[in-house]
DNA sequence: ACAAAAGTGTTTGATATACACCCATGT
DNA sequence: ACATGGGTGTATATCAAACACTTTTGT
């Protein structure tokens, strides 16, 4: 929680760097384990989680504002982002209006003005990652796609729209790259996919389909010391992923 | 060309009514005489044209803006709109800077500052529009897709993105309702999808696959009075049609 | 030897593509 | 009669779906 002093500093800070009305939300999804995992922050004394998130500075592109943001938030440098949708109900609740109403009158407190969010969605390398929050939080963690928490404002529909984007991307581009380490083997990749799908696939049908879209290659060696049959280990061909990013495959699973 | 007291006046009135730092520019298209046209404004002084926009008022959905905006330059109610995208440049030139630099001090000027113009493209009928210029501007026509004039600010680059970004939603979803008559022929609706993607169809395959979506009612008389062999009229069947607008098709052309 | 994971191929049905002939109408 | 536009069907290729057996390896 924010003293009095501290919200009136970044009140007044805010004011002077960044464009007034607009804000920026971004649902960075990992990949561990088997499981989706969405980047969120939580405050101490709320239970409520939220999305990362911040502002536009005056003179910054808006896509360099969510890199930005997403810099102080992962680590990361190089990251996979997509705009995928703004989100301008006039009620949803004004930035932090529920957590510092009162605490300022209403002209002094920038926060509290309407703010229309527009959403990014990142996929990035779970271990890359270096979680650090914000000014307003103590908690910045993954959290399970299939365990979510309650979340402030319209978070949770936020990231629900976010992983239909998501979903609807896999119909005409490659992903993976930036989810994936560099080497992987196949039932992980397909892992992948199930899990933004939300359902099985057949592992055969699976290889063969992706296998076609070429944007791999494989390794001459097997991983080994695995429990079973030694998996043959893939990357991806960047040059020719490059090409499926802008051209786009015809695809649907 | 306002005058100074004009641009005042709606400077002020902007200013108690709109959220600043947003605008909304709106892509509309139409289909006339087998082409694809878009709906534009230009002001008698300058040769650029320009796409209808406008901005959001305080307390309004920014989806209720945009249907507010084209409603005013169209007198169409219900129109198929879609948010698609948010064009964020910092150097997209400021909202008529170019016409009325200098007239007013940057203060005074609501218009000077930076804008993040959310985009809106939408379909409707060609026949049902009746153009209305706004306060700058002294024509409000269509022009033909092929034949797009010179254009203001980003707005080129806005509405490639927007025929992008209708091209890709007729892989998953029917268009056409809100772009043809009521009843239509087959090839009539087969030159609407070609105009739209930029290339011919083969009229056999195209019949096949449209009605394998169901969402087509042939009537039971043909089209009679033209030059050759009556063809079929259709008209949308709305309830498998709303279906398919939610549910989406698998497609792709 | 067996359980568990991973590799691979075939058959079947659906969908997309390519292509050609007949019909109706006005001139 | 013919030119033009419109209607329809079939053969082929391609792709998606369903499905089962074999290989490897650790226990």
């Amino acid at each position: 929680m924010l003293s009095k002093q501290q919200l009136i500093e970044y009140s007044e800070d805010a004011r002077k760097n960044y464009v007034n009305h607009i804000s920026i939300d971004c649902v960075v999804f990992g990949f561990h384990e088997g499981q989706m995992k969405v980047l969120l922050l939580k405050t101490n004394d709320e239970e409520k989680w939220y999305l990362p998130g911040g502002f536009v500075l005056k003179e910054e592109h808006i896509d360099n504002a969510a890199v930005r943001i997403l810099q102080e938030r992962t680590g990361l440098d190089k990251i996979f982002l997509q705009q995928f949708r703004v989100f301008g109900d006039p009620d949803r609740s004004k930035f932090h209006n529920d957590m510092y109403v009162g605490m300022l009158p209403k002209e002094e407190n920038w926060f509290s003005g309407r703010f229309i969010s527009i959403g990014y969605y990142a996929l990035v390398d779970f271990f890359d990652v270096t979680p650090h929050p914000d000014q307003f939080s103590e908690l910045c963690a993954w959290r399970d796609l299939d365990d979510m928490p309650e979340m402030q404002l319209d978070h949770e529909k936020i990231y629900k729209s976010a992983l239909d984007a998501l979903r609807l991307q896999l119909n005409y581009q490659p992903i993976g790259y930036n989810l994936m380490p560099r080497e992987f083997t196949m039932p992980e990749l397909q892992k992948l996919y199930e899990t933004i799908l939300g359902k099985k696939l057949d592992r055969r049908n699976f290889q063969r389909r992706i296998l076609g879209f070429g944007i791999l290659n494989r390794s001459e060696e097997p991983r080994k010391g695995g429990a079973h049959k030694a998996p043959y280990l893939y990357s991806f061909d960047m040059e020719n992923y490059q090409n499926a990013l802008t051209e786009g495959f015809k695809g649907g699973w």
